[in-house]
This record gives structure tokens, C-alpha cells and sequence, in this order.
DNA sequence: AGTTCTTTTTATAACCATTCCTAATCCCTC
DNA sequence: GAGGGATTAGGAATGGTTATAAAAAGAACT
């Protein structure tokens, strides 16, 4: 069995930048990663390794990342933005109660809005409470 | 021809809320509106008529209003927050050039996600390009 | 009109996420 | 091992939004 390759770290090696420790351990916290994590939330994952690395570090990495597009800018309405290495079509639900945010399979598709609107990328975002959050309201 | 009353005046009185001639410029700036004006937007258009009017006191009424559900929080990843009086089930399309929100007819049904999501709302942002934004990058 | 109680507004400070700036550092190549 | 470009750290700056506290405005009652 063999390891199975960081796609974020391959991207960046492709797009002729620079492997940095920085960015290596970046790409590391970002793989395969489900929950959604600020900017804050993956400085704080680092620092655990590397203290020294900035705030800064992780938000040009992140932007980079983004426009590059291996990875997902998305935003819930709570002031901040999360990112997501999961690029494939999805959708996401977000718990009015906790916050938290789920990736749902439902994803919609790049409707037609005629030729005055040139649709490039749908995002829907779905607002309720998830399980935990019902289990303990209803007590 | 007899002049249709402001849904928004009328449901901050009905919620037993005091209509003040600040709520009541903000109101008149709301009603009708299809621009997706952010607090910073609605605070110019008032302060045109009363230049006294402060920032906090418009945010204090936007989020009022939103929280009865007579206006809608919209993000779309600016940085900012929108408000749209239109509370009619509908999406929002964003060029990614000029920035401007549009309104669309399409609408997302509230998906099922089995018990364990309690799907309340459901908002989709559609991004690309408009017709005058893609006509300027065409020549 | 005066008193009291509540609501609302104002102005300013504080807050937080994000970006900017600049000097220091690293890596490559000559 | 010196120059040059890319990258980083750290702190200052920015911009949207909210908190705070004091003043103003209303309403109810006398």
C-alpha cells in the first residue's frame, strides 16, 4: 500500500513555486481535511509544529492556493472566510446553532441564464440544524 | 392610484417597534430597492437627507430588520454584508468583474437531507460574468 | 408642564479578519 | 561567496462591524 500523494503540494511544485517548510506543512493540515478551516484555524494546526510561522504565511498561502484553485474559498456568513481542499461538486450545510459546517453530496448544477449572465461556478449553501444540535434543543 | 404602503415601516410598527425618522429614511431607502445595498450603502443614500444619521445607528435597524425577516442577509464573499428587501424565494448571480448582484428568478428547493439536517433555508450564489462586463473583455 | 421609565440614537472606542509594508532570510546561479 | 529573485516574519494599517456609555426622544401618567 502506498502512500497516496498530497495533491496541494503537487500543485504547488507544478505551478513553479517554491516548497517551502512554510507551504509543506500547510498543504499537510489542508489534505483530505473535512472541517472546513479558517485562515486562523490552519495557523493554529501549524504552529502546533512550527510556532514561528505567521499569520501572513498562511494567508497568501491560502489565496494562492485559491486562485490556483486546488483549493475552495468558501463563505457561510460568518464573517470569515473557510477553505476547502475538496474541489469536486458539492454543497454545503451550515448549523445555525453551532456553526459547524457539512458537506453535503447535493450539488447544483451551472444553470442557464441566458447569454446575458455567463455562469462560472454555483455555490449553494443550506442553513438548519444538524443532529446534535436537535438532540439538544428538544430536551 | 392610490401609493402602496412600505411592507417594512409597516412591520416595524406591527412588531410594537417605535417608527423613528431614522427607521423611516431607512425604510424608504429599502423599499423596492434592487440594488443588494450593503450598511455602508444604505447609510450614504441616508445621510443625503439627514447627514446625522450614524453608521451604528444603520446597522442596528439593517440587523433588526433581518432578524423580524422583513430583509435578507446576502453574502457573497466581498467582505461585506448585503441586504436585500426582496424576500421572495430567489438567487443572486455576482460578476465576478464588476461585483454587481444581480437577482434571478432560479430558486433551489429546500433539499432533504435526512433527520440529521433540519434544512430551514437554502441559498444559492450563482458567479460569472454579466453582459456589460463581458462585452468590455470581448474587444 | 413635570416626573419617571423605556427606547432609541449618537459618537467613539474596540474588535476581528485580512492585507500591506519592509527588512531579513533563503535559495539559486554565476 | 556575491548578486538577485522569491519568500517569510512581524507588526502596522485597513475596513467592516459591534460594544459601550451618555445624551436625547417618546410615552404614560399626574
Amino acid at each position: 500500500m502506498r502512500k497516496r500523494e498530497n495533491i496541494i503540494l503537487k500543485t504547488i511544485k507544478d505551478k513553479g513555486l517554491k516548497i517551502t517548510p512554510q507551504r509543506q506543512l500547510i498543504g499537510e493540515v489542508l489534505d483530505g481535511n473535512k472541517t472546513h478551516p479558517s485562515a486562523e484555524d490552519v495557523h493554529k494546526k501549524v504552529s502546533e509544529i512550527a510556532p514561528t510561522v505567521s499569520i501572513a504565511t498562511v494567508y497568501k498561502t491560502l489565496n494562492s492556493l485559491a486562485d490556483l484553485g486546488v483549493i475552495q474559498r468558501l463563505d457561510v456568513g460568518d464573517g470569515k472566510t473557510h477553505f476547502d481542499p475538496d474541489i469536486t461538486a458539492h454543497s454545503h450545510f451550515v448549523c445555525l446553532n453551532c456553526r459547524k459546517i457539512f458537506d453535503v453530496a447535493t450539488s447544483v448544477p451551472l444553470p442557464d441564464l441566458g447569454k446575458d449572465f455567463k455562469v462560472v461556478r454555483a455555490q449553494a449553501v443550506y442553513y438548519g440544524y444538524c443532529k446534535e444540535c436537535q438532540d439538544q434543543t428538544e430536551e
